[in-house]
DNA sequence: TATTCATGTAGACCTATGTCGACACGATGT
DNA sequence: ACATCGTGTCGACATAGGTCTACATGAATA
């Protein structure tokens, strides 16, 4: 109870900024994160940008972007990654919502989630 | 040159998928991949989402989305981090053109950049 | 059935990076 | 001038995650 400088600090600069009491401002800002945090889009756009947060996953989608289609060990060829890299990061978008995946036989082709986009939530 | 069966299999594929002896799959997908990385909207797109795919991170911006300006301190007392890790979060995000810093004495607010936006490209 | 091929899974390794403490610096107020 | 406060920078640490090898699985073919 008698720790954390910052509180009296922040409620300083409330007073100044609202002309009122504060009364403590820390409240307030977790209010503001909670809502933010309680948000259903929150952690599903989290998920999503960590998705697209990686070179070969981003260029992964970008290619499918472009073709529509295509099946892993195409994806293995254009990015220079081991079948076993190029199978984790396509379950990572497909877990993320990002990619579908379509059995043909041997093949496994993926291509883009109509819809999916990625935003500030 | 007598490495790298993977080559041989996508020829084969290939094959299959064009009619006509591919003679090599690999420079093809290469260039793909080229077409995708020599984009400039690449690379930014990349940075983009790096600085967002973090959790406190997106907290920020999603507060100042909804707050529109925020100064250091109080991104602090609503991420429950120290101030040098808010610094280093906040320097990310303006580095990838998210952020824009606005000094007002000893404060330092940050609001996000109009039309910043973040997209497959 | 046996073999080959495309893909998934498990475990280990290693780099990137999120985090903090300590110090420095500019601005404000006494 | 001195103290206080907000913030940036630096160095170190610890964890997350990207990557690989090795093995397992399912499908197609001989």
């Amino acid at each position: 109870m008698s720790a954390a400088p910052p509180i009296r600090v922040l409620g300083e600069r409330l007073e100044r900024l609202t002309g009122a009491a504060a009364g403590g401002c820390v409240p307030q800002y977790q209010a503001l994160r909670d809502e933010v945090r309680r948000s259903p889009a929150f952690p599903l756009a989290l998920e999503r940008l960590k998705a697209l947060a990686d070179e070969n996953r981003l260029l992964a989608v970008a290619m499918l972007k472009r073709r529509g289609e295509l099946c892993a060990c195409e994806i293995q060829a254009a990015t220079h990654l081991s079948h076993a890299t190029v199978s984790h990061h396509m379950a990572v978008l497909a877990a993320a919502g990002l990619v579908r995946e379509r059995r043909d036989g041997k093949w496994i082709h993926y291509r883009l989630v109509p819809g999916a986009e990625v935003a500030i939530p």
